[in-house]
DNA sequence: TCTCCTGTCGAAAGCGCTTTACATGTGTAA
DNA sequence: TTACACATGTAAAGCGCTTTCGACAGGAGA
């Protein structure tokens, strides 16, 4: 391995010019060309470890995958928010580092990007809050889809993404609208029936119970179970919004096998715009979250706190807007 | 931040103990409990710059992420594979390094991941050969869907692929197939075109060359421009087979736009089995590709590279077998 | 009793880099 | 000429860890 001493050796001078010329630090044209040669000829390669060790910065960032669906990094949601994430993070020429999830601990998880001395943390679960509570983070860390209380939280605007669907329904004459909800100790779930309750009541449509059926953790399975329920029902709904695209897609599949039409019989609104939606018949009429700006958010975010770690300024959250993509899923009763 | 030295004192021991006591050399059983407690007590976590400064071991691996889609860690068939290779290498304490793409610069990227000191590297990419040639890899390094003769590859079985799409559409009674090739400079597509060719000509088919149209890198837009030529024809195919689902995809919307049904009056089979392909309608037939296994196998395959690097065994390449999954999009002409 | 072996531990060097504090050389003003 | 400021370069310490090699104690064998 070719070390700074080599470098110090052929251009003639002492480790620490070489050092400072390649940090960019005060020194002569004369001796930062001598030394910039001496890299080129002896491909020299600094070691990150070895500065990491000096300065106490590694340009890492861990990342913290907590999804329960047993895709990881295939996960179509966080994937693309991490992409968005990343692809800022490299801006500042970050690299990011996946760790290995000592599973369901967290506390141990934790303890490994220490361990890593990451300069910062980007946590995306998917689940319930309990399960990631009481770890003291000295070490600056956003987070995205949590409560939007906590400082350094990043998340979508799931009330006003309610809002647009349930909207969106009444306008087209839908009164009798039921609502899939994503897993209650998620927080983007509870802020998506939160907000289909607000909405509903700004109509002056009442929430009806039993039109609210709990579809689990976004995925396909959940929606299933939950349309069956709402199908069961004597009084069927004319309108379904799921929580999820994944639940809302796998309801006009029952509705379907159940020999009603979508959107004819029921209407199905979505949440989230994933790739698969615009693909199945009829496409779905969903709220899009822009993963893209997420990611890209949270990474400023994340920037600025490690920037000011000094300073205890407290850190704001970060809403990101959503939008209604108006596709096929939706039937005007009029 | 606590250090060996504290830990040492703390304990009472010299540094150099404390440092065995934690790698489980020889220490006494005194020593290592009271080296222990401390540890807890004091909340000591090592410092993994200084230790791989002192081993030359970084516990890393270096993943190269190459695809010219844009969407990065999203792309449907590389994170799957992906979180295979991951999901296999935690097994052995092995984090992820995703290191900035210094764009297209491929020899910056690897001196980028030697910088880091990564212990290995994965190089998975969609686009052709001769973009990222010439880089001599002094580390040991492992490649996805590249040249099948190059050693340390691990690729899906993409004649037997083709083979099997080509029976079962012959089997199906169609003697009139065309191909929608992926790109010719990327080993897939090479491969899928190849045993497409052979498959038809053991059939005793000929392969007419206007229905052989190249898709591009797998896109939906690839697929829809290949299929337009297709459809232009004279003499239409009854049937299609993609190099890739995305492809097969757009075809299928293309026929339909067209007037034409699918499959009644064209058959389409794809290549991949993205989730996609089970919510498209119909169907889609397809050949399916085993994501978790190929990056499984690539991390086998990293892991003994990186325990073996001394002696200079040449690394076998590894095939991953692919079957065919029959959906609704091919239809029987008999 | 003395010698030798074994098991345990510690001193110190070294991994490759940054950074502080100081030395040297050059030019300018008095 | 002397004095001083400034620009440029260097020696050396230190970042937190591993590892070699030698010191030492205690027990076994003669």
């Amino acid at each position: 391995m070719v070390t700074i001493y080599d470098i110090a050796k052929d251009s003639g001078y002492s480790i620490a010019t070489v050092s400072k010329a390649l940090n960019n630090k005060s020194v002569s044209e004369k001796a930062r060309r001598a030394i910039l040669k001496s890299v080129e000829e002896l491909h020299y390669t600094p070691n990150s470890s070895a500065r990491t060790l000096a300065t106490n910065k590694s340009w890492m960032i861990g990342v913290v995958f907590g999804e329960n669906l047993g895709i990881g990094i295939a996960h179509p949601f966080f994937s693309q928010v991490i992409e968005g994430f990343k692809k800022h993070m490299e801006l500042y020429n970050y690299d990011l580092l996946f760790v290995s999830r000592h599973m369901g601990l967290q506390q141990e998880t934790y303890r490994h990007l220490q361990h890593r001395g990451v300069d910062g943390i980007v946590i995306i679960q998917s689940f319930g809050e309990d399960e990631m509570q009481n770890i003291e983070m000295s070490m600056p860390t956003v987070y995205i889809d949590r409560p939007s209380d906590e400082p350094g939280t990043v998340y979508s605007d799931n009330r006003s993404g309610s809002r647009l669907a349930v909207n969106h329904l009444v306008e087209n004459g839908h009164k009798k609208i039921a609502h899939i909800m994503g897993n209650q100790t998620t927080y983007a779930g509870i802020e998506r029936a939160k907000g289909f309750r607000q909405a509903m009541r700004d109509h002056g449509l009442d929430v009806r119970e039993d039109y609210l059926v709990d579809g689990g953790y976004y995925s396909q399975a959940g929606g299933r179970e939950a349309m069956i329920r709402l199908l069961s029902l004597e009084d069927k709904p004319t309108a379904v919004y799921a929580a999820g695209d994944e639940m809302a897609i796998a309801a006009i599949k029952v509705i379907k096998e159940w020999g009603l039409r979508v959107p004819e019989d029921i209407s199905v609104v979505g949440f989230d715009d994933i790739q698969l939606a615009q693909h199945i018949d009829p496409p779905l009429t969903t709220i899009r979250q822009d993963k893209e700006l997420i990611g890209q958010q949270a990474a400023i975010m994340l920037l600025d706190k490690i920037a000011n770690q000094d300073t205890k300024h407290v850190n704001k959250t970060k809403m990101v807007p959503v939008s209604i993509v108006k596709r096929q899923s939706v039937h005007n009763l009029a």
